[in-house]
Parts: structure tokens; C-alpha cells; sequence
DNA sequence: GACCCGGGGTTTTACGTATAACGTCTCTTG
DNA sequence: CAAGAGACGTTATACGTAAAACCCCGGGTC
């Protein structure tokens, strides 16, 4: 590890300016006034740019006991949802000092490695989506302040919850298809073990209960444009009375849907109206482009980190679920539609 | 501050278990055979366990003098393509013993933030992609090990450099398009100031100049769906012959021209052929298909992270850019094609 | 019987920082 | 003129860990 001849530290620069490291180090950290001169301060400032001094984060964090750093733990990266909330979050938290680091559950990096140990990085607190499932005995097992988005309020182990209206995202888009004329639906299902998609299925099925006369036939798939496209060629396949409306929990099944289609010989929206979920850049590049529930990820990492600022000063963070709106476009029409 | 009583410490661990702190780290640490009895680290290890010991990183990290922690920069969280770089990086610093943090560019969080302030995590190395330029100032500040990504290598502040064989990405396309009988182009260029797409804009013209009788328009863009529409609507509305085939930096840009082209009546590939880059799954989802040039982002993150290790063990890391392949799908056919 | 050796630990120190506690020396104020 | 009260510093300490240096004891070797 030779690394050059070895970093400047505060007691470097201290010698170069002739006082002691004490001095360097109220005047770098600003706590200076009244208790060392100008000129002084001047002289130190000079000789910490002179030597490129960089304080030693390890050994700041060391004394002070924490490091204003939070990490983010999100399901996967290649989604533009949660670069919003990665965006939000650092926002909010630059605004009061503190850096976002981020836990991407790496697929293929190896099943449930400690967070901890991968970002090496001391932490203050974490924000986890609830997606991430299986990072979250390994964050259980510090006792680190914990905000958990999109997840079950009542029962995520007491930590505090920050959550979209996922509720009326289901009633926006039941409501619109149900008042297009629609009763026979299928719904497209992220194939994945968490609480906001337990609730869209729940939700979902008790809404359409309610309508006489309705059916609902429901496929899981893996949320990527082409395991969704399996997944809906198969549905679609299947007997029964043929649905005239596919509910996707998510975009990109939405887009998977969409190739299916093409195989099929089917078109959006004459033959089938097709709704997403999350608004990404791809609901408008699809022909037609999609109709979606749009929700403000930059938002919802606001408030993430807005809960957590709050659990770190014990405070109870405010509550209210995130609204969300319907985008209509032009992938619904009413069925049997010329 | 007031986290309920505070985190236990080795000392705690080694007054539990009846033996010094030493001996706590020593066992902990896997370095007690022939130290300490089998018994004795037994006795540790549970007291650890019912303490719910977990080490203080920032002391330990102070104490070691380095972090097993590399960060990567990366220009925004959006895009597929740096998830897998981020996937590829991850797995090889898993398999050494790193963690890797981090650091998109964030837009909107204010310009050019340091990336140490932000990133409070103390680092052993840096891997930056060109194209977040305004951190780059920043890293240089630090004498940090330093990898760029997608970087002139002459020019790079003697840091090390990793690319893609971005030269054959666009020899390819290009004599794709001009087998098929091209001669008129448009080059979507993306909007952003880095050195690979320099080279993408100079190949590509030093290629097309050798053949006579071929024109090329260059219209900028940012690397966004709507914003490349508006580009590609702007440029295929201007005077002079129409161009037949329209070559762009990134997937995402080609999106944006289909959506033009969609708006202005023309149809993709019987009135204008369109090609991208990076083989994103929206090149798929895209009606028809996209022929792109896939660029193996996991294999690029690897590399970036072996060359990083070999600059912090002093060795000079392996060179030869990374092989890119053309994938040819219906987007592009001869011109003036039924 | 002097010597060394290995097992089984402990004591001590250092990493670089922030800050509490402590000195001066000079100037004001009652 | 005694007593504060700044201004301008310094000295000393603690944060939690890893590891070097040391110490003790029983047994084998010549």
C-alpha cells in the first residue's frame, strides 16, 4: 500500500504555522472566533491549502461518534424510481449536512451480503425500501435508526414507515377503467415479496368485488420488459373469458405487455387498454403512450429523509401517505372500442 | 443525540467475557490460533453475540489507515447502463474484500458538491466516469488512486484509465449503415461535455469523409427522451437533403427519435433507418426493435475495479479496451425501402 | 540446572481529530 | 487598585480499535 510519502494531518499543518494542532483545528472547523486571531487564522488556512491538508474522516467520526452519513437501501438500480428518491433524499440531506451513500441489493453480487460489511462506510442511520427484503435482518441486527418506505406501518418492527398512497393509485386506475366500460381485467403482478405489492393485489381485488359481474385473473412476472412479455403471453392464452383491461404494477410490465401484444396480433387500445404504475420516461416512448399513475419518487426520498432527520432527534416524523396522481394517456379506451 | 444507552464496545465485549480487550480483538478478529484457547475465544464469541458487539468502523478504519471502501462516481442514476457498472464493480470488490459507495451526481443538489463532503465515508480509491465532470476537480484535490472511466488516456492526469472500444462501436454502425446503402446522416449527438462522445463525433465524421458522396448533419441533444425528440424534430425539419439514417449516441436518444418521427408521420425504418447505443432493455421495448451496439457495462465495472486494485498494490493495471458488438434488429434497412 | 520454546494471555501504544480545561497578558471598571 | 473580563492561545484527554511488546509458566533439551 505505498501510497506516496503519507497524508498531511492537522498537526502537520500545526508546525507549518507555527501553533499548535489544537489552533488548526478550531480554526478549520470554524469555532475560532474570539479565541485566535486573524492573522493566525489566516497563517493556518494558508499552510492547510499549502500541504492539500484533508482532515481524516475516519478519525473525525472517531470523536465526534457519528458521521452525518445515512445510507439508502434500494431493491436495484436500474430503475429510474428510486434514482427520484436517491435524488430527493440527498437533497434533503445536504440541506442539513449530511451525505446519502447508497445499498443497491446487488443481484449477483452474492445472496444477502451484510450491507454493513460491503459499504464499509460508518453510518447514522438507514432509509430501506421495502423491496430490499433481504438486506434487512442483516440492518435489524445493529440498532440504527431505521425508516422503512413502503411498508406495512404496523408492522415493520417499529421503525418508522414513509409510504405512497398506494391505496388510491389502485382506486384511480380501477375507477377509470371500470368508468371506460371495462369488467373483465387482468392483472399483471410484480413478482416480488413486498408489502406495497401485496397491497395493489389486495386492494385491487376487493375493488373489483364490489362491481357485479367483474373477473379478475391475476400473473405474476419478474419485473423486466421481457419476463413481463412472457408472463402475458401465457395469461392471455389461457381459457376463460378473455380480459379487456391489464393492470401493471409497475411500468416496465407495462412494456412488456406491450411486446406480447405484437406477437399476438393485438393492439393497444382497440383490443386491450393496458395501464402502468411509477410514470418512468418510458410510459411516453411507448406508441401509444401509457396510462399511468405517476409517482413523485424526488418526494418521496424528501420525506424518507426528512422521517429520518426526525427519528435522529427524537422526534416523531410527521405521517400522511404520499399522493399520487392518474396520467391519462392513450393506451385505455373503452372495449370493443373501432 | 440521545440514542438509548450506547453501543457496546470491545471493552464491554472483554469485561463480559472476562479477558482484556486485546484478547476481544484478537479473536474477533481471527487472529487468536496459538493466542488464545479454544475455549477462551469460544467464551468471546458469545459474549459478543449476546452483547450484540458490532465493531466501530470509524475506529477501526482510523486504525488501520485504510477503508476497504472505493468510490464509484457516477453522472446520474437513471440510466440501466451504470447499474450495471455498478453491478460489475461490486461483485469484483466483494470477491477482495471492498465495498463500494456511491456517488451519482446528483442533479438539482447543487453544482459541483464535493464528493468527500457528501460521501462522509472515508475512501481508499475513486472510480469516476468521465462524464461526471464537475466532481472531477474535486477528486483531484485528494491524492487519491484514481481510475477513469471512459477517459482520454492521454490526457487524464496520468490517472489510469478503463474504455470501451467505443472507435469499433461507431466503425461498426458506420459500416452497417453504409452496406445497406446510407449516405445521408443525422448524428444525434448527446449533450454533454465528455470525452467519449468527442470521439464518437470525430469517428464518425473521419469514417463518412472517406466515403464520397455522403453528407452529415450534427444536431446536440440532451440525453433524455423528450429533449431528443425535440432535437430530432428540429434537425429533420431543417433545409438540405434529408438525411436517410439517423445514428445516435445513446438508446435513450434513439427513443426520442422514434417519438419525433412518430409525430411527424415518417416510419421507422421505410422512411429513415435509426440506430443507438448501449442495448438498453428499452431497445427492445421500442416498435420496431433497436439495432444498437451492446456495450457490456458489468464487464466494464469489472475491469474498472481490477484496474483499481492494481493501482493500490502498485502494479500497473492490464490495458486493451473493452470488444463492443453490433446487434442488428428491425430498425435499420437500405434506404427508400418499401 | 541453565536455556529456550510455545501456549495463553495482558499491558501499552498509536491512529488523527475535537474540545474541555487551563494559562497568560492586557484592558476596563467600580 | 483589586477584580473581572476578554483576547489568544496551549496542554491534555478521549473516542474504539489493532497489534506490538511484554510477561508468566510448564516442559523439553543439552
Amino acid at each position: 500500500m505505498a501510497r506516496g510519502s503519507t497524508r498531511p494531518t492537522s498537526r502537520d499543518v500545526a508546525q507549518a504555522a507555527g501553533v499548535s494542532q489544537a489552533a488548526v483545528s478550531l480554526v478549520l472547523g470554524d469555532k475560532w472566533r474570539g479565541r485566535v486571531s486573524e492573522t493566525t487564522a489566516e497563517r493556518v488556512r494558508q499552510a492547510a491549502r499549502d500541504l492539500g491538508y484533508r482532515p481524516n474522516l475516519a478519525a473525525r467520526n472517531l470523536r465526534l461518534g457519528h458521521t452525518r452519513t445515512v445510507l439508502l437501501v434500494v431493491p436495484a438500480l436500474t430503475t429510474e424510481f428510486f434514482a427520484g428518491v436517491y435524488t430527493g433524499a440527498a437533497r434533503v440531506a445536504a440541506d442539513h449536512g449530511f451525505g446519502v451513500v447508497l445499498y443497491p441489493s446487488p443481484e449477483g453480487v452474492g445472496p444477502a451480503r451484510d450491507p454493513f460489511a460491503s459499504a464499509q462506510a460508518a453510518l447514522d442511520g438507514v432509509i430501506a425500501s421495502s423491496m430490499a427484503a433481504d438486506a434487512l435482518t442483516a440492518i435489524r441486527g445493529d440498532q440504527l435508526p431505521l425508516v422503512m418506505l413502503d411498508s406495512d406501518p404496523s408492522g415493520s418492527l417499529g421503525a418508522a414507515t414513509v409510504n405512497l398512497d398506494i391505496t388510491d393509485a389502485v382506486r384511480q386506475v380501477t375507477d377509470h377503467l371500470l368508468g371506460l366500460g371495462h369488467r373483465h381485467f387482468l392483472h399483471l403482478a410484480a413478482d416480488v415479496p413486498s408489502w406495497t405489492f401485496e397491497v395493489r393485489a389486495r386492494e385491487l381485488a376487493a375493488r373489483l368485488h364490489a362491481v357485479p359481474g367483474t373477473t379478475l385473473r391475476t400473473a405474476p412476472a419478474p419485473i423486466s420488459i421481457d419476463g413481463a412479455r412472457q408472463a402475458a403471453e401465457a395469461a392471455l392464452g389461457a381459457p376463460g373469458p378473455r380480459p379487456t383491461a391489464v393492470v401493471c404494477d409497475d411500468d416496465k410490465l407495462a412494456a412488456g405487455v406491450y411486446k406480447a401484444l405484437r406477437r399476438l396480433g393485438l393492439r393497444v387500445p382497440d383490443d386491450l387498454s393496458v395501464t402502468g404504475l411509477d410514470d418512468l420516461a418510458l410510459a411516453t416512448a411507448l406508441d401509444p403512450e401509457l396510462t399511468t399513475v405517476r409517482l413523485d419518487a424526488e418526494l418521496f426520498g424528501e420525506r424518507g429523509m426528512h422521517a429520518l432527520l426526525a427519528v435522529l432527534d427524537d422526534r416523531t416524523p410527521d405521517g400522511g401517505d404520499i399522493p399520487v396522481e392518474l396520467v391519462v394517456r392513450g393506451s385505455t379506451a373503452p372495449p370493443g372500442a373501432p
